[in-house]
RNA sequence: CGCGGGGUGGAGCAGCUUGGUUAGCUCGUCGGGCUCAUAACCCGGAGGUCAGGAGGUUCAAAUCCCCUCCCCGCAA
């Protein structure tokens, strides 16, 4: 099979490395231009671009897909399949057209959940059981493809973000991999999105990442495992943005006479705040100007006690 | 030179604006006590010379000025 990726963070990268890992190495990789962040502005590479350079596959970032020049140029590794994970542009028709099978694509739901820029945080956010990948054969439509494979995987109430994306990543190389074997063997079969079913996962905003202490315990610490370990949940605590990294949801608790964001407790086992609904157990912190850090520490350093308010923040 | 916060005993912080007795707090740690017992409580101890610069100012600097190094947030 002759392969080409297209890819751009570090989700991608992980399905790159199985696939060179399991002899799929890929003859040329597409990623995302290098763009200016972190302190200072330094122009930083993609995750897929690093892996690729380091396995001396020939990497193109193009400004535009539909550049002739750029098309010619994939068109001259005459692929049989272009798998795309998490690219970040849209495909021009020429180019899912160019290859054999098609141009496939790896995406982090349960198809037709889920389409869009986050599904992995939008699936936490709304506290679902149960998300997974799907491999389809991609069309002109945003992750409309036939599917050809579906992975799944639980969310229980220790996932977060990262976990869930780790997970995911790994189970997307495995599909992958799978895929590319039934595409050769000429087993795969395509199944149809049901439209009626399908959802959008609308990416991150920043009024995503502000918690809102009316709401209940359980769709708080849903928030907080969807953001985490970036961007972050965070309110306000003394004028300072705090963020919330990891926080045990007490359901059972009765927060009567309480106003949602007041502090009920503080000892060893954390932060105690009301909510909405229950109490919200805060067990790690990320304060402004600060590392990442236990309760405890935080407890120590910061001179919060009960009765003090969290403030949803909203600027 | 994108903007901002910060480097103080093992941890998280205060002190620095208005320089000057033994550098303070919470926690951890070590020893002792209380207790059937304890992560609870009580008593006692060890441990820092304040990122680095045989730098500047001063009678005197963690506290003011200068330089270097490092960390973090914003932004992406």
């Amino acid at each position: 099979m002759r392969i080409v990726f297209m890819g751009t963070p570090d989700f991608s990268k992980t399905v790159l490395k199985t696939l060179c890992e399991n002899g799929n190495t890929p003859i040329a990789v597409v990623t995302g231009a290098d763009k200016p962040a972190g302190r200072g502005y330094n122009l930083m590479q993609s995750a897929v671009k690093k892996y690729a350079l380091e396995q001396k596959i020939e990497v193109m970032q193009p400004e535009k897909l539909s550049d002739p020049i750029f098309f010619e140029k994939l068109s001259s590794f005459d692929p049989d399949v272009i798998i795309v994970v998490a690219y970040g542009k849209i495909l021009p028709e020429s180019v899912l057209n160019l290859p054999k099978y098609g141009c496939i694509n790896a995406h982090a739901s349960l198809l037709p959940m889920y389409r869009g820029a986050a599904p992995m945080q939008r699936a936490i956010m709304d506290g679902k059981s149960e998300t997974g990948v799907t491999i389809m054969k991609m069309d002109k439509g945003l992750d409309t493809g036939d599917m050809i494979l579906t992975l799944k995987t639980a969310i229980s109430d220790e996932d977060n973000f990262e976990t869930v994306h780790d997970r995911l990543s790994k189970l997307s190389g495995e599909g992958v991999i799978n895929v590319l074997k039934l595409l050769e063997k000429g087993e795969a079969t395509f199944t149809a999105q049901d439209e009626k079913k399908a959802t959008y996962a609308e990416k991150i905003s920043k009024s995503d990442e502000i918690i809102n202490f009316y709401r209940t315990a359980k769709e708080i610490s849903c928030q907080i495992r969807a953001l985490t370990p970036f961007p972050f949940a965070y309110c306000m605590f003394n004028g300072k943005k705090l963020k919330i990294t990891k926080a045990d949801v007490l359901s059972d608790f009765d927060a009567k006479g309480k106003n949602p964001g007041e502090i009920i407790s503080v000892n060893k086992n954390g932060i105690t705040v009301a909510t909405g609904k229950g109490a919200l157990l805060i067990t790690e912190v990320f304060p402004e100007s600060k590392r990442r850090m236990n309760v405890c520490d935080f407890i120590n350093g910061a001179k919060i006690r009960q009765g003090d308010i969290l403030i949803s923040a909203n600027y």
